[in-house]
DNA sequence: TTTTGCCATCTTGTATGCAATTCGAGGAAT
DNA sequence: ATTCCTCGAATTGCATACAAGATGGCAAAA
């Protein structure tokens, strides 16, 4: 029985699926860029159906917003929701930390280890680390076993990408890898609350520090006024 | 400007994730059941293009299982994947009870007044009230604000209604109405903890009363054991 | 020059057609 | 009687065709 061809996983939208995810994770699809069916399909060699399956999962996990006859566009999470999403990460990653606490395989803290490894590794290039810095919190949620908590996780974290794309602070190192190794330590000992207050501080940190408190977010006659006023008009 | 049709909010793919969506929250379709394209389209009046989009939606939200070449049925968690459910509803619900404390406005209490007294109207009739004693929760999840929070609390009390479809017990009044009550009186009062641990004992009587211990989830060898047994075999 | 309105064009929305796969019924061989 | 094979019906996977709605530019009017 011959493999059907390089096709990743399950059917080839969702191999669309994953090439549009990856390229927004990396943002070389930044927030707003428009998705249009056509020059998708046309690039990745499949038809219209297959990319409006892809897109269609992405804005029901809020990675792609579908304006209806307007067509699809990365989406563009506002300040205020990000600040939400956070809250909503903390509740979930702290569900978390303390079903791991403790209770880490020799082979899972292995794999931990190993990818804070590579996130040092990454350091110098941008888009990498980022998405390693992401990979580490789904990989921790992939080991409670809980599915839902699992897929919640890695939408919370896809999605925070895309907030930090847009709010975040150019030079920041969102995730400090060493807060990755702390965390790992305190899981491992089985240190639940002290775990629980590192992830705390982890993503608190994003929020009142790496985000920025305003901009991009007002409209354009807000955006004005302040100019117009620098300059004496109305 | 005239409106398209009975079109309830988006395009028709919405409309038939709408109808599939009630009709499973509803327990008109039982989970395991199949749910062909073509069926499906011909009964709504739909090609089967809108319908794999609604089925799509729906399997995201895991309501509807997609099996590659096989086509969808309603899911059919496994009763551990809904004692984690119950874990990740605990802990977005604690979320939302923390964020509504002492904060619910006048119009937000009228609102949850009302809904509690339709589910007491609702008590005799089966499908509505447990539809009521979710809708309870959502509402909550709504008042927040915070978009992600909202999605998942939803996306989790829709499943859990599978769940009790298949492991609950027939005759339990899941969701006690005056629970309900007396959380929303703890909400108003500001009394945060006290709501939170409310909210933590009532979904948490639902694992470990609604929910039976085992059955229909072991596969047929261990359920014909208990038998051979009794009967001197093998 | 600015504004308004219309038309060409491009993009999305939806249906349908064809290929590929699964599943079950029957029939032949053991 | 049982097992295995084959074929046909039914269903999904995917592409394409056509309809409908948006977008932008050009021309005519102010």
């Amino acid at each position: 029985m011959a493999k059907k061809e390089s096709d990743g996983g399950g059917g080839r939208a969702q191999a669309v699926h994953r090439v549009l995810k990856r390229a927004i994770l990396d943002q070389a699809l930044s927030p707003g860029s428009k998705l249009p069916e056509d020059s998708i399909g046309e690039r990745l060699g499949v038809s219209r159906t297959l990319v409006r399956e892809a897109l269609v999962r992405l804005s029901q996990e809020g990675l792609v917003e579908l304006r209806p006859n307007k067509g699809a566009m990365v989406a563009r999470p506002t300040l205020e929701e990000g600040r939400n999403l956070f809250l909503t990460r903390m509740a979930l990653e702290r569900l978390v930390v303390e079903t791991l606490s403790g209770k880490l395989t020799r082979e899972q803290i292995d794999t931990l280890s190993a990818h804070i490894a590579a996130e040092e590794a990454a350091m110098k290039e941008r888009a990498p680390s980022i998405r390693l810095a992401g990979e580490f919190h789904t990989l921790l949620a992939q080991m409670t076993n809980n599915t839902s908590l699992m897929r919640y996780v890695n939408e919370l974290v896809a999605r925070s990408s895309l907030i930090l794309a847009l709010y975040g602070r150019p030079h920041s190192s969102e995730c400090a890898v060493s807060e990755h190794q702390e965390l790992l330590d305190k899981l491992v000992a089985g240190k639940t609350d002290e775990a629980a207050a590192l992830m705390a501080h982890h993503l608190d940190s994003v929020t009142t520090r790496a985000l920025l408190p305003q901009d991009g977010e007002r409209n354009i006659k807000e955006v004005l006024a302040a100019y117009a006023v620098a300059e004496g008009l109305a």
